[in-house]
DNA sequence: CCGCGGGCCTGAGAGC
DNA sequence: TGCTCTCAGGCCCGCG
């Protein structure tokens, strides 16, 4: 469910309220995730200050005072809510009985100035991990990441050299995280809609002979960057689960192209075509066959 | 190494 | 109203 675009929403939204904030008091819920918890979680960040927030793919990293780093996924259906008495009702969110945890809230911290936050994920896919931020880099999760699609080192040539001699589709190899990083369904297809690309063809295709990026490579990574930013401005896609840390959603669901619009026209100008859904490596694609090529 | 399919969970929506 | 079925934004694992 986050994909990039969401995970830096969330990331935005908790830089203000924790960065520079001690965490008073740790409170584990429920610790059986699909990965689950590590039973001292609640321990081990109790009195610590956090000194950064970053991200990486879709995982938030907390910078600790002790120079620990938590790592925090999000999963399918994680979200991560910011509540102070009082105003816990945002614009066009939902309301949480205050101070009064919910199903799913699975991990409360208390700040040192009585914010609390809390980590809700009803589908039990998201994680949180622990460990020094000098052994981040090798730690399994992250060893394999590929390249930040939001790097200044991305770009058409960085994305020819991932994709080049690969035989997958290249609806697939955006998604595969030792590619790139950060990307999953929504805003691969919104991307391959923007540049004009099948999501069938082959990813290997979109390389030359000499390894440099065809036309078509070059024009997809300049896709995937504007769409990816356009949704952070637009606070991500709320189809279900995502929701800023003030509860409110995200907007960009209202700007999807093609995604979870099967039926309907195309809405690139002048193509009459309708969108239409396939099923690659098991999940749904939607794209426009007139105009992706 | 690469690519694919299954599994992990809960909840919403469709169809009967 | 309620049941059953399908599907969902991610990722890991094991198989060929």
């Amino acid at each position: 469910m986050p994909e990039l675009p969401e995970v830096e929403t969330v990331r935005q939204g908790l830089i203000p309220a924790l960065v520079g904030h001690r965490i008073d008091a740790a409170e584990l819920r429920r610790g059986d995730l699909r990965r689950p918890f590590p039973p001292a979680l609640a321990a081990h960040l109790t009195g610590r200050t956090v000194t950064g927030i970053r991200r990486r793919a879709k995982y938030l990293l907390a910078d600790l005072d002790n120079g620990q780093v938590l790592i925090v996924h999000l999963g399918m259906s994680g979200s991560i809510r910011i509540e102070r008495d009082g105003t816990d009702i945002a614009p066009g969110g939902f309301h949480h009985p205050r101070g009064r945890p919910g199903a799913h809230d699975h991990v409360i911290l208390r700040l040192d100035d009585g914010t609390r936050l809390v980590y809700n994920d009803p589908r039990r896919f998201g994680l949180m991990e622990l460990l020094p931020a000098a052994e981040l880099e090798q730690h399994p999760l992250f060893r394999h990441l590929g390249l930040e699609p939001l790097s200044s080192a991305f770009g058409g040539v960085a994305l020819a050299r991932c994709l080049a001699r690969r035989k997958t589709s290249i609806k697939a190899a955006l998604l595969d995280q030792r590619l790139i990083a950060g990307v999953g369904n929504i805003y691969a297809c919104e991307a391959l809609w923007a540049a004009g690309i099948s999501p069938r063809r082959q990813a290997g295709a979109l390389v030359r002979q000499d390894g440099k990026p065809a036309v078509a490579a070059t024009r997809l990574a300049a896709a995937l960057r504007a769409v990816l930013e356009a949704a952070v401005a637009a606070g991500g896609s709320s189809l279900r689960d995502h929701r800023r840390t003030d509860g409110s959603p995200g907007a960009f669901q209202h700007r999807f192209s093609v995604y979870d619009r099967e039926g309907q026209p195309c809405p690139k100008p002048g193509c009459r075509g309708t969108v239409r859904r396939i099923v690659q490596g098991g999940r749904s694609t939607f794209y426009c066959p007139d105009c992706q090529r």
